[in-house]
DNA sequence: GTGTATAGTGTATATTTGACATTAAGTAAT
DNA sequence: ATTACTTAATGTCAAATATACACTATACAC
């Protein structure tokens, strides 16, 4: 229970004072070049609740920052993902008052997407402090990272349903059969080819890149790209 | 209202320790038997800053209450609305760090939801302290509650298009007629009388109620309700 | 019984979705 | 250069859904 000491960390919060300790979590998705959806998650060592156990990269906020400055803050220190190339959005705040063993911690969580692709070596490596795990892969995760995860995986699903967001997550080109397998990952479902093709052009949210991918033995495939970073709100699917 | 809790606050985080005051403010709606789209807001009487400004009602966290608890205690304490016949959705958490001028207070925003026809006639009226003020009626709100309340808004407008979340603003039973002009007023569009009746009926998710609204010098019609109490995720408009 | 106000209904057309199989264009091996 | 192999790219028909649009029904007030 000295650990606190040691990690400045106040876990107490008195009583009589409505004080809380604040603190953001982030549940930061990419889709690996093996085609898995991954989440990235950190070894969290806090004995003797959570020993060496994996937990999503996250941290308590400084007093002059906001809870994103501080997710991405955490996303960077504990997870090694820096933030410029990574989409991130609000999620979901947790607040229930014994959610941490060591006192009474609120969390904002976030919602992060990431392109594989656009990730250094170092990012995309894993080592015992951080890697990136598949989803499905039931690990059970510290604290309530595990409702924050499955909130997160709802989410995205909901959201790349009706929204551009998948354009965060897909390198800067790709091929529409890539796309197609990151609509099929994310929403866990098979689609129809000539189907996906006709809906996905008549958004008009795409436009093609002067290059193909060669490479295989095969035929070369047409390479497109989002027509806007931003995430529009389009019925996709 | 306790007087004493305003003293009680502790209006300054220390610069050193990461500790925030939380709070919990609301966005109320209810449809006004006018016809209205309505926010319930309250009297923030807070000098120097906000001296008698309106604001969504809201309060502190005590310590051993999640955030959800601390909105269904303020929204009664300050707007006098009873938590049991409201629905409410977590909405966004505002961090900013100089949004309340006193010191560091982060608040975890909610929508709420409640029909007019289920309020009390106390809760119905308004009065200085707290009252129902029509959404476009641009008032200048308190700390960021501007920004809260598009965001309640612009949230509101998503789920009536595409879950049953307006259920819960709806009176028990209503015609379809009444049903439509919600929509209406929500979505902020006009919609095809008949169109709105296939689609809705299609859905499945109301039944026929025994009775019928009569009244006017006119064709009486005929009451629904929706199936479930829940909020179901179905394409509606 | 006449006027009035809202409730309730149907159809034709355009658009979108869903199911489904073949040809095209490169690479590699012979 | 021919062939085998692999993935890219494309079209059509039927069914379902969306849109546009106008008249009849029923209760009440007078």
């Amino acid at each position: 229970m000295k650990k606190e000491a040691k990690n400045k960390i106040p876990v107490k919060t008195p009583e009589h004072i409505r004080f809380a300790v604040l603190a953001a979590d982030i549940a930061c998705f990419t889709v690996r070049d093996d085609g898995k959806l991954c989440v990235r998650l950190v070894r969290v060592d806090r004995p003797p609740h959570f020993p060496g156990i994996p937990g999503l990269p996250g941290g308590l906020l400084d007093p002059k920052e906001t809870a994103e400055e501080a997710a991405g803050r955490h996303l960077f220190t504990k997870a090694n993902i820096r933030l410029a190339r990574t989409y991130m959005e609000q999620l979901y705040t947790m607040s229930r008052v014994d959610r941490d063993p060591r006192g009474r911690v609120v969390s904002v969580a976030y919602l992060a997407l990431v392109p594989w692709e656009r990730l250094s070596a170092q990012e995309q490596a894993g080592d015992k402090q951080a890697w990136w795990e598949e989803i499905g892969k039931a690990t059970r995760l510290a604290y309530d990272h595990d409702e924050i995860l499955s909130i997160a995986v709802r989410r995205l699903r909901a959201r790349a349903r009706y929204t551009t967001i998948l354009s965060r997550i897909m390198p800067l080109e790709f091929s529409l059969t890539e796309l197609e397998e990151t609509f099929e990952k994310v929403l866990g479902m098979s689609i129809d080819k000539r189907n996906f093709r006709r809906k996905i052009l008549s958004l008009e949210v795409l436009v093609k890149s002067d290059s193909v991918r060669s490479g295989g033995q095969h035929r070369p495939a047409q390479l497109w790209k989002f027509k806007n970073k931003g995430v529009e709100e389009i019925e996709v699917l």
